[in-house]
DNA sequence: CATAAATTTGCATAGCTATGCAAGCAATCT
DNA sequence: AGATTGCTTGCATAGCTATGCAAATTTATG
């Protein structure tokens, strides 16, 4: 039976091979002065040992831990962040980063989260979904920890931050509710204190603002079941609206199953509904929900780079960078002339096309 | 301005407050013998240095990381996954434990990602959706490091194995179709080599078995897409199924709305769905699925408990627990007589009640 | 073959904290 | 006062790897 407990340590390899521990240590550092014959030998004593380096002691000694902070929130109520985590973890992981994550809820304090990271000497910190406070960002800036916030526009020179154009996407929306002839308007925001719903929101009112219209805000607390109910008081209003905005997809969602099912109204022949993600769910025959995409893996190439970036040359000053969106059209709200269902209009290089989505 | 790149030590901080570096440690060690008053002393000098213990550094003293390592796959393809991800997460996060985090794809071979957990000598291992090979099995084993797998039973007596009691999962399914007249059974698979999709089919064939039925099987490949053309390929058989079980609820879903909206077919009256797990879309009312819930918190509690159990006291054994799931009856499947929509049916503890679901 | 150049090797130490041990100290008891 | 007990404290070292530097070895050059 095996022995327990035998980390073996490279001293031992040494031993072993007959070398010095300095050999060992270069045996596994890529690109050392090592010549081939001592590494096989080093490398067939680890093998029989059972030896690995110790990322531990090598990242008290190199002063680089190899590992990336990723600070994460609304995990389970919106699927957009799920395929964020999954997209960043992948990518972290291929580019030699450890990822050591922490789920948070929406309104967690990260003032109490942040050291923790901080203690482990990550070598970067990526927040998903989550605000910095200006004395946190103030204490990475004085570690030198590099901070990348994605989607949530920046609180602070220090920091970089890569978000959708959420504005613009606002406007998007607005514009393709008044080309086909709607005349009662609202936002279903997902909080007040987050700039993703607070940018779309302005967004969409400011293009209603110059034809004079003005929409009702109700709040769907960034959840299906927040933005089900918000549906319901709606639709109570005297002039209750035929064109609904929604600060996200799975709040667009809870609004059509409000809609349908507790209401007795028909998407979008009553009222109208666009979202915002494009998560895969909208693309379902059942929602088939018209959205404005947040182009994903492209964010999320930038942030990773960027943070990587900063991590290896630290001259470098934060970025701030706005990626627009798509919007794509599908059947939760009417078309206007000209335009059917399947199209992905982008306004940034002036190009629609029908990838049949 | 602030310096950059000053993290202070231990022995800094106990210059600045006139005493040996053990002292600091000590400050910062609960349970440690130190007065009061020098407590104090250190701790002021360090606000004022801005000082916080290396965890690194302490990792290589104690031999404890406080790290966990938790693999875990499907992620983005199955919502029932962020759940267990966000309350694994939690729960380690308020018992002392940092995560560190790898996302893999189902068929990925974890023998290339388990070395690099150990490499940072994470005290323990949690796999979820995901399965450890012999070999890696030992290795852990032999290294003292405690592995827990979550929702794939044990392949190897060296680790602990928390699941649900899939195979009675699968025989509540089957029962349920029988006593309220089905004909035609069907079940969507995941994939073939996944304990949880084996042996729900195990369960829901031997029950129907027991009655002389067999079931029609397609593979759904654990997606929303896959079982969606798997229910297609179903409907054209000659005597197509007028029951269909699932794997889990997300092929549920893709099944249903192939059935409603690519078969024009009318859910349960033409054809009965049951899925696996409970998401939280399936009590949407645009599903409204009749499944097998998993007792998802109870089963992280025990996993999470024996985890960190068996990193305190090396003595303990792995465990293997099966949890029994509740059938939760909505309308995706015809009622026998004598049960209604929102009854939560558990086997365990012989008891039905309507929990309004 | 002698010398210069390039490569490889080992030595010694840094990186930061925790902790066993012995010494120091104060409080308590006789 | 002296002895005993119980806290605190500092010293010294372990934990494991990486790396600057000088020494040793190999290779190339004339």
């Amino acid at each position: 039976m095996a022995e327990r407990k035998v980390n073996s340590t490279s001293t031992q390899v040494a031993k072993l091979a007959g070398v010095s521990q300095s050999a060992v240590s270069r045996a596994f550092t890529p690109g050392a002065s090592i010549a081939e014959s001592t590494r096989r030998k080093v490398l067939q004593a680890a093998r029989k040992l059972g030896y690995q380096p110790n990322a531990i002691a090598r990242s008290l000694s190199t002063k680089r831990s190899k590992m990336i902070g990723i600070v994460i929130a609304n995990v389970t109520t919106n699927p957009f962040y799920p395929e964020v985590l999954d997209a960043l973890s992948r990518q972290f992981q291929q580019r030699g980063q450890r990822v050591m994550l922490f789920v948070v809820t929406r309104d967690q304090n990260l003032d109490d989260i942040l050291p923790q990271l901080l203690e482990y000497r990550v070598d970067g910190i990526l927040l998903t979904a989550a605000t910095l406070s200006s004395a946190m960002a103030h204490e990475c800036a004085r570690l030198g920890v590099p901070v990348t916030l994605f989607n949530r526009s920046v609180p602070d020179a220090h920091a970089s931050s890569f978000c959708c154009d959420n504005i613009e996407g606002g406007r998007m929306a607005a514009r393709l509710f008044m080309k086909s002839g709607h005349h009662q308007f609202a936002f279903v925001a997902g909080s007040h204190d987050t700039s993703t719903s607070l940018e779309r929101e302005r967004g969409f009112r400011e293009e209603l603002k110059q034809h004079g219209l003005e929409p009702f805000i109700e709040m769907g607390k960034f959840s299906y079941q927040g933005a089900f109910e918000a549906a319901r008081r709606l639709m109570q209003l005297p002039k209750s609206p035929d064109a609904v905005f929604c600060a996200n997809d799975i709040m667009a969602i809870g609004v059509l199953d409000a809609l349908r099912h507790a209401e007795q109204k028909k998407v979008p022949e009553d009222v109208s509904v666009i979202g915002f993600d494009d998560i895969p769910m909208a693309a379902w025959p059942s929602y088939n929900l018209t959205t404005i995409r947040q182009p994903i893996e492209r964010m999320i190439d930038s942030a990773v780079n960027d943070l990587l970036d900063r991590i290896n040359q630290d001259t470098m000053y934060p970025k701030q960078e706005l990626v627009p969106g798509d919007l794509v059209v599908r059947s939760s709200a009417k078309l206007p002339a000209g335009l059917s269902s399947g199209w992905v209009i982008s306004t940034s290089e002036n190009r629609s096309e029908n990838r049949n989505v």
